[in-house]
DNA sequence: CATGAATGAGCGTTCATTCAT
DNA sequence: AATGAATGAACGCTCATTCAT
């Protein structure tokens, strides 16, 4: 590594921009990359959602070197699992904006949920794999900051939909999310690995009958 | 073949075998050997649930040589599939008999659910590992085999479980099943996955709720 | 192992023929036991002339145990150097009928070569395979066996050829073989081993090109 | 990328490196360190010529790891057939230095095949095993690529022939440098793998006089 | 003689990660 | 910060041969 006096050196010229600006722009420029890397492996993972993929076609779909991706992510685990949390993140950031126009019934519940996750061909995929890993290859600090994360998202969204649903009290909210996000996990992982029947035939249809039964046995019968 | 009489004169004294048999040649002795090799697989599965065991592994516990393996399962995804697959079958046994006992109402599958699955160490990583590599190692053959056979069992358990439930149509006991099992299975996932958190704390309270829930939307509302 | 006196008993009424003609036909069975092993052998390779075939094929075609095999041949190897050593004797044999016949002369031999071995799917890769193991696996007295073997036959040949080319010296017969042999077999696998141009195209008539000219220049110039 | 003042900074004394370098970053040290996997496959190989080399075996000896191996050769089959290719170059580069001298005659030819095959430990023995594995394990991009080299080579060698014997016809040379090869090929096969025939005994006389017969056969007749 | 269950050494290849440049 | 060459542990599977039955 370099010393300062070296450093001072060699880049004689460009003194100007003010600290902070600089550390912000640093800033910028890495996140962007963190996203570039992300839409990378994405990206490839979308071309073979079941395939296990490797870091080399991810760094190669990112333009960057192998090593590169590993200043941004600092195992292959921990990359996906960020590429996970996006994606929960989006689905929770639109449960959220439902619950604010108030269409935070099981409809706009459902209707997310088959947006977000169901009809995506990667988001089951993925969750399956990075809950997989979470406990065998990621270390423990950054498992429980996810969960913390996803905790309080829940949490959040807990209350919104306790809003809407007198049957619900306190955490029934987070608890009702919580369990339909296990039935569909579950149900993903028993029906949809197998080519025979690709997606979305029934798993759709069954998803749904199972969500309205869970939701019916915990807040007042919904419209069905 | 030697006579009766042979046999009586050359094997004189010792009636029954002092070690146990060096080489299975009959039908039922495979049957034993394949047993003894499953039964060795769980043993070092249950030393470590989540590490990926490996053949070597399972054949020294076995007291075999790792290509005798090879002569009961013809892969090593397959052998695990089959140990699943033998905890399945304890466990629908088990619904059978609670069903012919006239114990199959939610309480009952509960405590067997309980019983076998939740408080196993083994069961619920065993069957995420398999349904993971059923459709991405597994021959397709043996894929749709091993499904058809749990099939078989969720309908007649289902039926079962119709004749406990006025509120279910036919077909539903078997959907009820599906979906608490797709319940479990996510729930696991979402839950344990954490050495923090050892097993059955919340786990089990978590899961009675949501299958609770899930059952009274399908059925007349339970005890509960 | 069961004892003279247990023989006698358990083998009660067979006691007539005589020990010669038992000894004979015992003999007899035996090798037609090892026609059969070299002719399942031969089916197989057949049906893959260049895989590396294994010995419990060659048992299933031959409606034998694996272990049946061995008792008749000690090793893999030696199998194939006896159903090699069999196709080399074939040509051998027609070689000596022709000489007999007196149309040893070029395009006679060539006929022969051609019908026994270079139109053989079998012919060549086998003999290759053979001289590739001759030294690694074959024990030194079984390999100097089949060299001495072949070399009588060699010399035998050799001297009915020198009757029909008067440009022969003694010895000039095998030598001018010998290095017919080594031509083809040279050639056959400079140009055979190629998906893309299958056997009989150009091979023969490169050969013959080849072997002319060899002939050509060890004797009087043949008909060309 | 630091100035040279800098250099001189931090590394003041020591101009050349004192080590090998580590890492082959620029195409030369890239091929230079092919050249060395190559260089270290050929020294196991001669240590035991007929033996089936591991790749382990050849990363130990080039003193690099087993992974380090494949960055440089996508395969084992694809290291030993780069390094026959490599004597096979030098074979035809000498063959063609002598074309240049005007030495291409049947002794300068038979000079140089000793001096690169016959004599050599390692060519024949690669060669046959090379060919053997052309068709079974290389992939048929590869072997075509392989084929086209040679037969360019063997093109223009045989045109060079052609120059020094009127008796060739256009092809010719071509066509008497493959038959020759192959009668090289065969006769080593049969002749050599012979622990009790050393190498140079008989074998090179032997090659001498059936060369001689061919060539005689297709040229105006060399001396003999 | 016949069987076929049991053996176990042997090996090429991958790929996440590191670190010299 | 970026690179990409180097690492090396990890592993499932085959199959010729043996030998208990």
């Amino acid at each position: 590594m370099r010393s300062r006096a070296e450093e001072a050196i060699t880049t004689p010229i460009v003194t100007s921009p003010p600290r902070v600006t600089r550390r912000a722009l640093q800033a910028d420029a890495k996140e962007e990359r963190r996203q570039r890397i992300l839409a990378a492996a994405e990206k490839v993972l979308l071309a073979a959602p079941h395939r296990e993929i490797g870091m080399a076609e991810v760094a190669q779909a990112a333009e960057l070197a192998k090593g590169t991706v590993y200043l941004y992510f600092p195992s292959k685990d921990e990359l996906l699992l960020a590429l996970h949390e996006r994606q929960v993140e989006d689905l929770f950031r639109a449960l959220l904006q439902a619950s604010e126009a108030g269409r935070l019934d099981f409809e706009g519940v459902l209707e997310l949920v088959d947006r977000h996750a169901l009809s995506s061909p990667l988001y089951l995929p993925l969750a399956v794999r990075c809950l997989a890993s979470l406990d065998a290859a990621v270390p423990s600090a950054v498992r429980s900051a996810y969960k913390a994360r996803v905790s309080a998202h829940l949490k959040q969204t807990g209350h919104a939909l306790e809003q809407h649903f007198a049957g619900l009290d306190s955490g029934g909210g987070a608890s009702l999310l919580f369990s339909s996000y296990s039935l569909i996990l579950g149900m993903w992982q028993l029906l949809s690995p197998d080519d025979a029947h690709p997606y979305p035939l029934d798993f759709r249809r069954d998803v749904e009958q199972a969500l309205r039964a869970l939701w019916r046995g915990r807040v007042a019968p919904p419209s069905n």
